[in-house]
DNA sequence: GCTTGAGTCGGACGCGACGTCGGGGTCTGG
DNA sequence: CCAGACCCCGACGTCGCGTCCGACTCAAGC
């Protein structure tokens, strides 16, 4: 019996078999004269024996062990079960996301707790600001955890005709317009700023974080606006030191 | 922030940031002038969004096209869910195998299937030959497939104590002794094969190989014996050919 | 300034179970 | 005797990092 034959047989390839002769899994059968390897049938029982055990999950490392000791299965099979059930665990988790971000349409590179309430990208946003809304949002989710962001973001909300008022401003915007925005922008804000306040989880890294993406991502006009929020709110309450959403 | 910082939080080792880096899949941030990475929060915001896209399964390989176009992300999502789940389907497989090879007490080197009869090692019988009997069945189970093992082995059977007489056999064995053994077995053995030529599915590199597994594992006796059992069965039927069970 | 200790760097190897490639030899039917 | 199928071995590739190494850097204390 040559090795293709005894590989077709036992369902394996030529190369598996090479292999477990490598790492001495199975003896080496005595040669041809021109050096091809010449199975026997108890080369096939061995080998069944071994396809057997390693699609039950045992490494073939460990698999000699158990092939000579037949009473040491009975701890294998519990740990072999163990790491199959953790692994099963951990797929269906991982299809439970995938079905949740589907279904919120929520895009893949945010938690999928999130796909609920996930908004929508408002229309006329510029690509770059949609893209610091998204970018905010991966950020905050993880900096915060569910729980908290849910309450920050899930409850009072600054209504898309403020925040694209804020977006659209530019350096040739007129100053009524702007210090317009910081009002509207309060209102909304004030409320956000008193609920964030009664969240324990909230660390000071966590907000100099949010803070540091606005100064990256906006343009000078809205760190500005930002800025003199911040200013406000300090002033109304001695609430120091968080930046709003924007 | 230096990598252990942002490594922290976004949950992952340094060294899973230096891989990212390695294979392109994240922008090597301005060094110190000691040569140390200097991370901005916008690196930290592309980690998370790799970190989230990677628990979901994607290969960090096509990670980066993902990244940049959103709208790839449906069939995406169902290539991941398509091998999440045949994972599944695997895993639960091999743990149904495992329940079933521990509730039939089966070595784990046999096919689950075969749980709920499988014939517990006769007291008394040479390890040697008890070994056979185990390699009879690997071989057989897996060379006939479930069904006409079943049917096979499952139903009729040579009684314990006429294998044990069987194999107690030696060189030094009386004469009628030997012919008392080749009776019995006759006896056992000739319904055997009569429903074992009514299966379609036994083909002869089967039990040719079966036959040489008796050829290697049994005594220069039990040979003799089975060789005068064939003889005697072929002369009660015209059937040729096939080795009995021993 | 000098030292110390914690952190960082890049390179290289390891892992697990083989797949794949390449260059060369061997067998078998016609 | 030759073509084509089969076999050999060695070596590198896969995937996502873990681990170790020797050399360096940085902030703090003395």
């Amino acid at each position: 019996m040559l090795s293709s034959e005894l590989a077709a047989l036992a369902g394996v390839t030529v190369r598996t078999l090479r292999h477990y002769h490598q790492i001495g899994l199975l003896p080496e059968p005595p040669r041809s004269s021109g050096g091809y390897r010449r199975y026997e049938v108890g080369h096939l029982v061995r080998l069944l024996r071994v396809t057997r055990l390693a699609s039950l999950g045992v490494p073939l490392s460990v698999l000699p062990s158990v092939l000579d000791d037949p009473t040491a299965a009975e701890e294998l099979l519990d740990e072999l079960d163990d790491r199959a059930s953790a692994e099963i665990e951990r797929l269906t988790r991982r299809r439970a996301d995938i079905a949740a971000l589907r279904r919120g349409g929520t895009p893949p590179d945010l938690p999928p707790e999130l796909s609920a309430w996930h908004p929508a990208p408002e229309a006329g946003t510029p690509t770059d600001m949609a893209r610091h809304e998204h970018e905010q949002l991966v950020l905050a989710a993880h900096l915060l955890g569910p729980a908290a962001f849910r309450s920050l973001f899930g409850g009072l909300t600054v209504p898309p005709h403020v925040t694209a008022r804020f977006y659209a401003l530019g350096p040739d915007s007129p100053d009524d317009e702007v210090a317009s925005v910081v009002d509207a922008l309060l209102a909304h804000v004030e409320p956000i700023m008193a609920e964030l306040a009664n969240l324990p989880q909230l660390d000071s890294r966590a907000s100099e974080l949010l803070e540091q993406l606005n100064e990256q991502n906006l343009g000078p006009v809205q760190r500005r606006v930002l800025r003199q929020l911040q200013l406000r709110l300090a002033s109304s309450e001695s609430d120091p030191g968080h930046s709003g959403r924007a």
